[in-house]
DNA sequence: GTCTATATGCGGATAGAC
DNA sequence: GTCTATCCGCATATAGAC
């Protein structure tokens, strides 16, 4: 018989989570957190750093996967593809079964400003991890921070549309399709190397 | 006669600014930027929300020189075209001269997480306005989000060259480069719908 | 528990504009 | 004389360091 009850992290973060949707985040107290979860306030800072950090877990693992995909990818293909497919395999593990909980999650952090700083913070480590993916692969540091950039701007249009209530494709097709709206709108410019098919 | 020396939030900016660079931003207080600007601490908070914020009163204007930018251009232009120009026209009056301060600020900025989050709150925000102006044109919500993203993803991309010691090209020109190289990244995928110049 | 620093609220002073 | 912009003083909540 175990001394406590087991995956403590995990049920701080449902606590949290639970607390921040019912009452916000401003006015949810980290002892109120510990204690839903049945442990103390001093446990809670030994699990994560402040209290916004409750919030991002996922995200660590969420980036290790992709790096992993990414180094794990076939050597041939472009770069930004190498990119969108990792996002793709990423979120079929960790996000497509759980739309109405990133969804709420989602909203909890546009209702207050320090978690949307500390959720740009989390975008710009992803994009860094990513380039740094990338370079490991042979990519020079510049386009590699620049494919990373545009990979992620693939993932946040299509995370915008997942989480909207019409929407019920899954995510990697939508990926798909936002890749394709970045290729579309940065081909649209007068400075054209590249023409249409058709004559 | 004055009652005071004029010109109070641009020396609290100023002995900030130099305060940070001396000594880095957490080891300055408040009290001391007051004090060398000879004001006091609380009229550095009626100026500035938070000690972060002297450093980025810049960002406002830059804003407003795009947004007006993106109003007053040509319709018959390509949005990120658009974006890119008035973000062309925007350095040119307001960068293009202080490269040394900028690199400076960067450096300062680089040195500082928190810093860094206020950067990326400042870039969403002016991603969310070049949008907006992109929408007051007739382009769609999400498009318009997409090539603001695409925008700032260039101009990232340049400015951050541009802070190289070895660049001394100006910031219009590596705009215009930074945008052929998102073309590039954007156009080498496996989703081709596009085909080279040059058969 | 004390100390320091950040940040906010409220009141009030004075020079110059009207 | 009134109004506004600019600045100062005091009290205080909060958070982290020690």
């Amino acid at each position: 018989m175990p001394r406590w009850e087991p995956d403590g992290v995990g049920r701080l973060q449902a606590a949290a989570f639970e607390l921040f949707a019912e009452q916000g985040f401003e006015r949810t107290t980290v002892a109120e957190i510990a204690q839903r979860a049945g442990l103390t306030q001093r446990t809670f800072f030994n699990h994560f750093a402040d209290k916004r950090e409750v919030l991002f877990g996922l995200g660590s693992e969420f980036q290790e996967e992709i790096v992993r995909e990414i180094a794990a990818c076939a050597d041939t293909l472009p770069p930004l593809d190498v990119v969108v497919r990792a996002l793709q395999a990423a979120s079929d593990t960790m996000f497509e079964e759980r739309r109405a909980a990133v969804t709420r999650r989602q909203e909890i952090i546009d209702a207050n400003p320090e978690l949307q700083e500390r959720e740009l913070s989390k975008q710009a480590a992803l994009i860094h991890a990513i380039a740094a993916a990338l370079h490991a692969r042979g990519l020079d540091p510049e386009t590699a921070l620049l494919t990373a950039g545009a990979g992620m701007l693939v993932q946040q249009t299509a995370v915008r549309r997942w989480t909207q209530p019409a929407e019920s494709r899954p995510l990697r097709e939508l990926l798909s399709d936002a890749l394709h709206s970045l290729r579309t709108v940065a081909t649209q410019t007068t400075d054209q190397r590249v023409v249409p098919l058709e004559t």
